[in-house]
DNA sequence: ATCCCGAGGG
DNA sequence: CCCTCTGGAT
């Protein structure tokens, strides 16, 4: 495992990240703050491309959750066959937006005890939901955060909750709010898992990884 | 620890 | 073919 990397080097990587993209935002195609964690919800061990592809219908035809009620669960399973997970998913989908509909009015709730109650809403995804829509600094750790930070020395950790809470101690606060979207586009285009693209990465003289056999 | 589960890439 | 993709519930 990697060793936790100082703050000051840290710092000069997010100064980085920011220098190069001032306000990175997710990829993950919504409407609202319900379309959101709908998306989020189908994200799981999905990619937000496949996510995109099936949503892009389904959100024209319910972007709240009383319009996915009256879709139905066997009407929304038909959008999202193509995701992974699709039918435990769907199911997740209607019971979240019957939640929504008894216990919140239909709103998305802020806090992340209720967002948690939610099914198929586990605590990435509440950090996920109340980063992208609330605006608070909550450091969601997906598989991309995960293998970016214990590469880098960034945030390590030996699950993804201690993951969570090195990027907590150790990112700068002024960089917390985003911090999230540096490091998810980070391990998506370069810090990729399989081959990753050191040649063209920016921190690279920072970084701890070293380049096994290729 | 295991199951869920399809698309895309290498 | 095998691995990966913004995990969650049991």
């Amino acid at each position: 495992m990697a060793k936790q990397m100082d703050y000051k080097t840290i710092r000069e990587i997010f100064r980085r990240f920011h220098e190069a993209e001032p306000e990175p935002k997710g990829e993950l195609n919504h409407v609202n703050a319900y379309t959101l964690v709908v998306a989020v919800a189908l994200s799981a061990q999905a990619t937000d491309a496949g996510v995109n592809k099936a949503t892009a219908k389904l959100f024209e035809i319910a972007d709240s959750p009383e319009k996915m009620l009256a879709l139905g669960l066997d009407g929304l399973t038909e959008h999202i066959k193509t995701i992974g997970l699709f039918r435990q998913k769907a199911k997740n989908v209607i019971r979240l937006s019957q939640i929504l509909v008894d216990e919140y009015g239909g709103e998305v709730p802020n806090s992340r005890a209720a967002l948690q109650g939610l099914p198929g809403v586990g605590r990435k995804t509440a950090n996920v939901v109340l980063n992208m829509w609330w605006r608070y600094p909550a450091q969601a750790v997906d598989t991309h955060i995960f293998r970016v930070g214990n590469r880098t020395g960034i945030a390590v950790g030996k699950d993804v909750n201690a993951v969570e809470r090195a990027i907590e101690d150790n990112v700068p606060v002024d960089y917390a709010l985003h911090a999230h979207h540096w490091l998810i586009l980070h391990g998506r285009y370069i810090c990729v898992a399989r081959k990753p693209k050191c040649g063209a990465c920016l921190i690279r003289d920072l970084c701890q990884f070293e380049e096994k056999t290729l």
